[in-house]
DNA sequence: GACCAGGCACATC
DNA sequence: GATGTGCATGGT
């Protein structure tokens, strides 16, 4: 039943908005950066940290970490929290070439749950930091959550408001097939749908595309 | 000028 | 365990 209404919003997602081809990075690396940069951030204010980074060559574990404070912190400037962000680059810098060599293969050869666990252990890495790098750097089957994924499928009641990140994340997980690319998409079209409708407040928003719906059992057309 | 954005750690109750 | 707060830039 849930499995058919998430099915539903999938392919309504999808014929909306098609495919979003995440994540839009040259590099493994590069998407574990962008992930750490774009907390609580908008993804235009991440690019141009990105490139300033990039500009330098400076997309590199050793040659990023081995980089002072002051000049990450200069570099990344635009994506703001440039301090705490740097210190975070850092610790996860430090955790990848001390225990993997800055190798994204061994890395990524650590199994599922032992993996996230190591993952949540580096400070400035939390739950979606977490299964960002999981899903969208190493390609695991982990559904991603975020901000809007929580205000939208609270509005539309499938989930109960206030609701914690492992809650709704198991929403997903138990009622979805794990699919590594499934999970890419259905994310990221989340994310398309937050960023045109879903802000806290948006008028647009009571024109979702998930709205109206006679069959699959949402029925909201107007939210707050 | 206010509000918001693809969070997280830490303090306090 | 829940709730509040600091962190900061750039776009609307």
């Amino acid at each position: 039943m849930i499995n058919r209404q998430l099915q539903s919003i999938y392919r309504r997602l999808y014929s909306r908005f098609g495919a979003q081809k995440w994540w839009p990075a040259d590099s493994a690396f590069e998407v574990i950066v962008g992930a750490i940069l774009t907390q609580n951030t908008g993804w235009s204010n991440v690019e141009k940290a990105l490139a300033n980074l990039k500009k330098r060559r400076l997309l590199q574990p050793r040659r990023l970490y081995a980089l002072p404070d002051e000049e990450m912190a200069r570099l990344i400037r635009p994506a703001g929290y440039y301090n705490i962000k740097t210190a975070r680059l850092k610790s996860f810098l430090k955790f990848f070439l001390d225990g993997y060599g800055g190798s994204i293969q061994k890395l990524s050869a650590v199994k599922l749950p032992l993996l996230r666990e190591r993952l949540l252990a580096v400070k400035g890495i939390g739950p979606e930091t977490a299964d960002s790098i999981l899903l969208y750097a190493l390609h695991k089957p982990v559904f991603v959550i975020d901000a809007y994924t929580k205000r939208i499928f609270s509005r539309h009641r499938l989930i109960r408001e206030g609701a914690g990140y492992d809650q709704v994340q198991e929403l997903f997980t138990r009622n979805l097939k794990n699919q590594e690319r499934f999970f890419n998409e259905y994310h990221a079209l989340i994310v398309a749908l937050g960023k045109n409708y879903c802000a806290k407040t948006n008028p647009k928003c009571g024109g979702c595309p998930l709205a109206f719906s006679r069959n699959s059992g949402i029925m909201l057309s107007k939210f707050t």
